[in-house]
DNA sequence: CGCCAGATTGACT
DNA sequence: GTCAATCTGGCGG
């Protein structure tokens, strides 16, 4: 895992992350999930993206490529990583994960950040030089289906979430 | 400053 | 099906 990886367009990213194992460590335990479905979201011209405003979660995803960044919506903290190279306002939303030594539901974006204790204070950090949080590869196989955001009041006419075919944990609806 | 809406979830009628 | 909880930023007074 590198910073090349997060140098993409949002889009592929997110379709990269797919069945990457996400390690959060709570007090020496390593909570490990594999990243089940993920969406992406572009900078101003995404009527749906916080880049379309002003204010600081702007100004985070122009940051560097793999910043983390944490949004509080309607009691929920959101967890996305940002892509592209600096100033583009890129980022891709993590919206389910799949446990895998640890059973606690993730199925959902505020869900999993909740199970893995992501709030606030991850915010701004780097998953690529974090010690509590870190992605690691994994080279399994598996459909990809690509379908319309979800929970978006205005989307765009492009399919940009994308989840891995028949399993489980991907957030329903 | 106050009010509103939103990438959500869960509890209650 | 309806409602409210919490954080951020736009907009109106």
């Amino acid at each position: 895992m590198d910073k090349e990886f997060f140098l993409k367009n949002p889009e592929i990213v997110a379709k990269e992350l797919l069945g990457k194992i996400l390690v959060r460590e709570i007090n020496g335990k390593k909570l490990k999930s594999k990243i089940v479905e993920t969406e992406a979201y572009y900078d101003e011209k995404d009527p749906a993206s916080r880049a379309c405003q002003n204010g600081d979660l702007k100004k985070t995803m122009e940051m560097d490529a793999g910043t983390i960044l944490v949004y509080g919506v309607h009691n929920n903290w959101l967890i996305n990583f940002v892509t592209g190279e600096k100033g583009k306002a890129e980022a891709v939303l993590i919206r389910a994960l799949e446990p895998l030594n640890f059973n606690v539901n993730c199925k959902g974006p505020g869900l999993l950040t909740k199970a893995l204790e992501i709030n606030k204070k991850f915010h701004k950090l780097n998953i690529l030089s974090n010690k509590d949080m870190w992605i690691e590869e994994n080279k399994e196989i598996f459909d990809i289906v690509k379908d319309f955001r979800i929970g978006v009041k205005k989307d765009l006419n492009k399919k940009l979430r994308f989840y891995i075919k028949n399993n489980l944990n991907v957030s329903k609806k």
